[in-house]
DNA sequence: GATAAAAAACAGACGTGACTGATTAAAACA
DNA sequence: TGTTTTAATCAGTCACGTCTGTTTTTTATC
């Protein structure tokens, strides 16, 4: 928004004055304003992901975004790619937060099938989300980018751990039914994204309503599975 | 601003009619030699857009990649939206083009089953290709680029058409289907879009097969629906 | 039909604006 | 006062678009 300094809102000393303050040897109170300067700078990274796309991010803005002059900013990151790198991790686990808060928000007294279904539609919230988007955007740019490609590759199988952990605790009504979930999870998260990444197209609401009841029948059907007479119909074949 | 697909017409109109060239060429040579260098030019930008990236694809790199000056470039395209516009039309063709080969490429002498198998195969092997891997970077590129989303709102519907047209015509066998002809296809592109679009999972293949195999099994169900004990099972909910 | 004029296609250099990183000056703090 | 943090300015790079000049093809005139 508007440029202005409005001078890094002075946070309060509390009296820190003589410099004594025992009471927090380790983290001094200009380490703290350094900390919030950081953040505020990832933060406005991450907005500026959001609202410009990654390719048209500059430096400038991000630190015009933020508040602070360009050579502030430069002294927390010496160069845009160590900016990029730690917006990028800052973005990895705000996305992590994201999912696992969507998907622990879903009532206790939710259970079964209503459960399974609570959790694609928190999953679908997750994926259409300012995050998740800026995430795939970065996804798709590390095609040509080796830099980011490297960062990105790890942050990729964490979370990709990370929701099979949070989904076997949440779900736990899966645990015996072994590679059954994987394929369920593994359903769930490649439909819902190609949902997701397709934007453009018509009768959006519509078709991604149909395709989603559509999913949750199948779920059920996988889960259900070694109990009916479609055993085996699908685990092998070429 | 619209540079309308056939420049050749651009014939000046000889209005002194001295007679003799009343059967004048249609096509003139300069005519001719503008169109192939104007083609040479659309093909090395879509070689770009594959080996740089969307956003790192510059003027000069196209010209270079043609085999031409900036100044011969700048000639035929005045400037560099009129050249994205025209290449992203050109790339829409070739996809048109590449899905139709593939589909039609489908052995006659497969029916049923097979036939529908074969589809989803050779589905795939359109969406791992070079062409819809570039257009799946323009689709992400084009939401903080209005200009580019205005070209692809389009071209985006028609291709949609064309794929169900022409589904329509070699799998003639959902004719009596209704609306479960819709949700098959819609089934199969989302979730093979988005196995194409996650390109840094783990154990990527046997992912793909078994989702795969999953996905020919669905369909098979869905085709048969009407003669299963399964009807209505997801027809309506919500 | 030959030749000159006109138009189109092609080629390269220049100026402008934007972005990045470095350097220098000011301010806040201990 | 001395150090850390913030602000402002500078130089280098890159990409785009305009400009001018050159070659090739078409049209007009004799």
């Amino acid at each position: 928004m508007s440029r202005t300094k409005m001078a890094p809102t002075k946070l309060k000393k509390t009296a820190a004055g003589t410099g004594a303050e025992t009471g927090s040897p380790d983290i001094s109170w200009q380490a703290q304003k350094s900390a919030m300067t950081r953040d505020r700078i990832l933060d406005a990274a991450i907005n500026c992901f959001v609202e410009l796309g990654y390719t048209h991010v500059t430096t400038a803005r991000v630190a015009d975004s933020a508040g602070v002059s360009r050579g502030a900013m430069l002294h927390h990151f010496p160069s845009k790619p160590e900016l990029i790198q730690a917006a990028v991790e800052y973005l990895h686990n705000k996305l992590l937060e994201d999912y696992t808060a969507r998907v622990t928000a879903i009532p206790t007294k939710l259970k079964g099938k209503a459960r399974r279904r609570a959790g694609i539609d928190a999953y679908w919230a997750h994926l259409t989300g300012d995050l998740f988007v800026v995430y795939h955007e970065l996804l798709v740019a590390s095609r040509t980018d080796p830099e980011l490609e490297r960062i990105l590759a790890s942050s990729q199988q964490l979370f990709e751990q990370h929701v099979r952990e949070t989904n076997e605790s949440l779900f736990s009504e899966w645990q015996d039914r072994g590679d059954r979930f994987l394929l369920a999870m593994d359903v769930t998260k490649f439909l819902m994204e190609g949902m997701a990444a397709s934007r453009l197209m018509t009768d959006r609401t519509a078709r991604v309503n149909r395709l989603t009841n559509y999913l949750a029948d199948r779920l059920e059907e996988i889960f259900l599975e070694g109990d009916s007479s479609a055993v085996g119909r699908h685990t092998k074949r070429s």
